[in-house]
DNA sequence: AACCGAAACCTGTATAGACAAGATAAGAGT
DNA sequence: ACTCTTATCTTGTCTATACAGGTTTCGGTT
């Protein structure tokens, strides 16, 4: 209905993601597709466009746009996906166990990363992920208090992200990554069945709402074996 | 001169890079900047788009557009950039040295990966890099011989991107990475400075061309203590 | 059959205008 | 002083049109 050029983004990204549309397959041109879908080619073009960022298709000029295989068969750890949406793309059993769940008063370190007052009470939720049998990942989240007044022990068991879209109509705006390896601590080797690796990859995540305001700092401390990251990225000018 | 939008948002990143506008700061609205470049409403938005998608600003719908500051003080591995780019911008002193530079017949994996026949020779160019005195990278290139006729001591010693896009003229479009974590390999103990780390960071690097053919395979393999990614995403939708 | 050039098709950039909807500021009335 | 309404400013979506510059096609000439 509303937003004409979602609409035909998200048509061809289900159809080149389910495999309907086979690589290198030629989609129609951007005037052909003003007409099937009763639109301006500015709107087409704009939909076109974020297939082509977002690794779907490849635009060649005076030629056409055609499908990518690149984004296929891979699960994307980058952009912005909780892990709940994670796991059911890549469709193993996958399970989260809560650790602990507390308000705690955040130390220089942590009132520093999420630009708030010493005395200002914050949320730790501590989980661990357990895919394919075995406990690898170590989610460390500290969420501001006063953007989201209730936890529980459901929420975060099942997902962080979705309760606070549906119900507290917060919307996550964009995140930054920083993706380091550390030695492992006494928590991640109580905790994670590290199997002897004398390394952990650290995912620190900072993410911020529509308004530009950071309200949640995430540590995910993956065991290195079982660690993948995947990004696409174009090369603009 | 040509592409008007670029122009924009190439001032504006400068601008925001380089600490002028400061974070929070209130860019001027569509309207005005219409005015003050002579441009259409849709050219100064689809800059505005850019910066946007690049982390430099953030739209508010009915309000305006502000300057993020989570992008400054980072260097960006993240996103398609060469080492030599790299090491210009975080300013530290930096070296290529070439380990060896050979055409190879590729093994199955490799022309698997380069889409290539087994018969088909590709460029084998191993480098060491070393930044503040340690010798820390261990990058390994392959590229497709037919697409890359010559290659010298002194391209790889400077920097094979510029060579391609410069002198032959090839435009690199896009990128898949790949990050994981191995054991070293005797190569790795032999060629860097590992310090007794019984692990090593790999970057897998899939480079393409603007006609979407994979020209070149890299694997960039870090010393894990000097490893950091970084990654700015927006969550669309 | 081989070559060349013009037409037709395709994407890239840019413009001007329209309406919707969120946010702010000003003003009227209480 | 306070509240509610209204006007204004702002960004989001969409349309129609124009020209530039690549790519392909096709027909005519050699």
């Amino acid at each position: 209905m509303d937003n004409k050029y979602l609409t035909i983004y998200r048509d061809f990204a289900e159809r080149i993601e389910s495999g309907q549309l086979r690589v290198r397959t030629k989609l129609p041109s951007e005037h052909e597709l003003t007409q099937l879908y009763g639109a301006s080619r500015e709107t087409v073009r704009k939909a076109l466009n974020l297939l082509a960022e977002n690794g779907y298709i490849q635009k060649v000029k005076g030629r056409g746009s055609f499908v990518l295989g690149v984004n296929r068969f891979e699960f994307p750890v980058s952009g912005l996906v909780s892990f709940k949406e994670l796991a059911a793309r890549i469709g193993k059993e996958s399970r989260t166990r809560l650790v602990s769940l507390e308000t705690v008063a955040p130390n220089r370190e942590l009132a520093d990363l999420l630009h708030i007052r010493a005395n200002q009470p914050v949320w730790e939720v501590v989980r661990t992920r357990t895919i394919g049998g075995e406990t690898i990942i170590l989610d460390k989240d500290y969420l501001r208090r006063d953007l989201v007044p209730k936890l529980t022990k459901a929420i975060c068991e099942d997902s962080i992200y979705e309760y606070l879209e549906r119900t507290l109509d917060q919307s996550i705006s964009f995140a930054k990554k920083v993706i380091t390896v550390e030695e492992p601590t006494p928590e991640d080797q109580d905790l994670l069945e590290m199997k002897g690796y004398p390394m952990i990859v650290v995912v620190q995540n900072h993410v911020y709402l529509e308004d530009a305001t950071l309200f949640q700092y995430t540590e995910s401390r993956h065991r290195p074996d079982k660690f993948r990251f995947v990004d696409f990225a174009r090369r603009h000018q």
